[in-house]
DNA sequence: ACGAACGGTAAGTCTAGGCTTACGTTATGC
DNA sequence: GCATAACGTAAGCCTAGACTTACCGTTCGT
């Protein structure tokens, strides 16, 4: 649903996102909160948290003057199947599944990878 | 198995070797047949081939002078693995987990994203 | 045995992007 | 209303790493 899969790759290629996104798997965190376990400055978060949540994978919630972080069930649910119909097509090979119906096999499986630049 | 999950979040960062992954898919390629369908030069194809094969998602064949490539369906297979592990934390809130067992909730999903550095 | 093809490696360049400091903005508490 | 706390944003720096050209080793064909 919607443009999800835009430039998750690039979100979670980095470390530190990722280690972000492991702080906020069940629980909430504001982003001092988020800087305080995590060995960058606050606006270093700050910056993560924009990409994060272009890609959809975390929302926002303000409390007061503080702004609440949240993993994206939808989102993270979104990449992981995107993710998960690669892996089982590489694993598969699915150019058998190509040879049956006559088509280029690897059409498909780009469109997974690259849809960035 | 083995020493699966080293680097394999830097190997499939990047887009050209994501698009080597999906070349590779389904059917084994030779080093020169590979910089053929990519953008960039020989040179280039094969040291992303060294990290994708440090990363153990690659492996390798020799016949005669040239490299026959194939994805490793093993490592492949990890790596999904591994990721789908820490999308079902993330998903279910495993929060709820640790508090019926009294310990600190992040660990588990730390181990999950920062192995590198 | 020699030449050509194939591919890995070295050295160097250049850009993307992650981090920091400094600043502006908004909302709360007194 | 003012001071403060929490955040986002701008500007700038700096390193990782992706790419290229040049070179060398290896293997096959004739």
């Amino acid at each position: 649903m919607e443009t999800y899969g835009s430039d998750v790759w690039e979100a979670i290629g980095d470390p530190t996102r990722r280690a972000i996104m492991a702080c906020l798997a069940g629980k909430e965190l504001a982003v001092g909160e988020l800087a305080d376990e995590l060995p960058v400055s606050r606006p270093a978060v700050s910056q993560h948290l924009k990409v994060l949540k272009n890609a959809d994978l975390v929302a926002e919630r303000t409390a007061g003057t503080r702004r609440i972080y949240r993993l994206n069930p939808a989102g993270v649910a979104a990449l992981r199947d995107q993710l998960e119909t690669f892996w089982s097509r590489a694993l598969t090979g699915y150019q058998d599944i190509a040879a049956g119906r006559g088509g280029h096999a690897t059409a498909g499986a780009e469109n997974q990878f690259e849809e960035e630049e």
